[in-house]
DNA sequence: GTAATATTGTGTCAAGTTTACACAATTATA
DNA sequence: TATAATTGTGTAAACTTGACACAATATTAC
């Protein structure tokens, strides 16, 4: 195909933010890098984009090639395109999010990209802009939280009241209310009791659920309009 | 500097859906192009990332050919990168919807660029993915002006309670309440009565308002969490 | 075996918010 | 001066949230 004269072409990244949860606190999965630039830094997982590969197709592959897993939660958050951000040469980067069970995930993937999981407390410096990113993407993952069930993505396929109690609080860094919470949960119908029970537990076991799959599909994009409902 | 031995270089171009309000409906900035490709098709107002330009920069840029303004509220939403969806040459879009005060731009600018202002519901086919970032640049309106007070960018300085009532009303294309709506504009202490009235109406003149700029920038980022305040 | 401890599940009630309406005031026009 | 259109404010029932109490279950210490 022809193409169009004007313009300079240049480098495109993408770099993700890998969360996870161990049942005390959020981790994040980061590389140590083996490899130049910034050898012995920290940084996130990140790539090229391929000359013939959508950019939703390189997403999956950067997770892949650090998880070992296929659909995996994960959305754009912003485009970093400042240009100086890289010191080799100007990059663009294409940054986003990505929610994995933490126990679900190929250690051997891990291994060979030379990723760790950090508590996010104990976060240490981050190449370029890798410190703005994982920041905007902490602030996404709060404000999504708050309006779509989309902390489940953290979590084993079966869980409990209380473990999911102590996801939101990790997730937002305060405590919250047992009763509260409990309620409000179970008001959204969205688990559904599998029956059996926590058998790690050490004092009362709590009941293990699942997530009603279909409803979660269905109600994700349901959040609260400024405008309500009775006003329309 | 060095470079990357690695990947392939791209072209970047920045695309960017301009909503107005004129008092009635929703409108949209479209380019009729006099230019190739797609010479007299319609499209929304792009350009190219420049060689020593922040992504940031080259959108405030395009901006102001498209308007003559400054200071223009807007925000990313995704970056396009399907490989064909330029069949002239791969090329990535960032896009960007930006919030106007339909009255308060530049006509002359808009003429340089063969803009027209397009009511949302006559909206023409456009080229490329444009229909596309349009549907997510609506979408991202309705999430954001459901959560924060940005409807106010889209009107003039001062503005009544009721011409605030039908921004709403076209950004979610449905009636509001006029009783509980104005209690809950009210409610947010975010409007000040100037003490002048509408002259224009032409039964009851209403009150006119204008923005408490300082609690604006305050409250700005103040959502609802799921978890709630006395949760935490 | 029983008591103490930790944790989970459910309940209650006051305070606050939302919803669905009604009525009075203002202004141009007939 | 009446009429019609529009704006501003009020109210009561239904619902949700916030703050807190108590009972049930399971492990561990004695």
């Amino acid at each position: 195909m022809e193409r169009y004269a004007h313009s300079t072409r240049i480098l495109v990244a993408l770099d993700c933010i890998v969360f996870g949860f161990d049942r005390e606190s959020l981790k994040l999965l980061l590389i140590k890098r083996n490899f130049e630039p910034e050898l012995g830094k920290w940084s996130l997982m990140g790539g090229f984009l391929e000359t013939n590969e959508d950019l939703e197709v390189a997403a999956n592959r950067i997770l892949y090639d650090l998880t070992g897993l296929k659909d995996i939660y994960f959305e754009e958050i912003k485009t970093f395109g400042k240009v100086n951000r890289d010191p080799v040469e100007r990059t663009l980067s294409v940054c986003f999010f990505a929610l994995i069970n933490i126990h679900a995930h190929d250690q051997d993937s891990a291994k060979a990209q030379n990723a760790y999981w950090i508590d996010l407390k104990n976060r240490p410096e981050l190449i370029f802009d890798h410190n703005e990113m994982v920041d905007l993407a902490l602030e996404e993952l709060r404000y999504k939280a708050a309006l779509h069930p989309l902390g489940f993505e953290l979590l084993p396929e079966k869980f409990t009241i209380p473990q999911l109690q102590k996801l939101y609080e990790a997730i937002y860094d305060s405590p919250v209310d047992r009763r509260n919470f409990s309620r409000k949960i179970l008001s959204t119908n969205l688990l559904i009791d599998t029956g059996e029970k926590n058998e790690n537990s050490s004092t009362k076991k709590a009941i293990l659920y699942k997530l009603d799959q279909e409803k979660y599909q269905k109600q994700f994009n349901a959040f609260h309009y400024f405008i309500s409902d009775s006003m329309r």
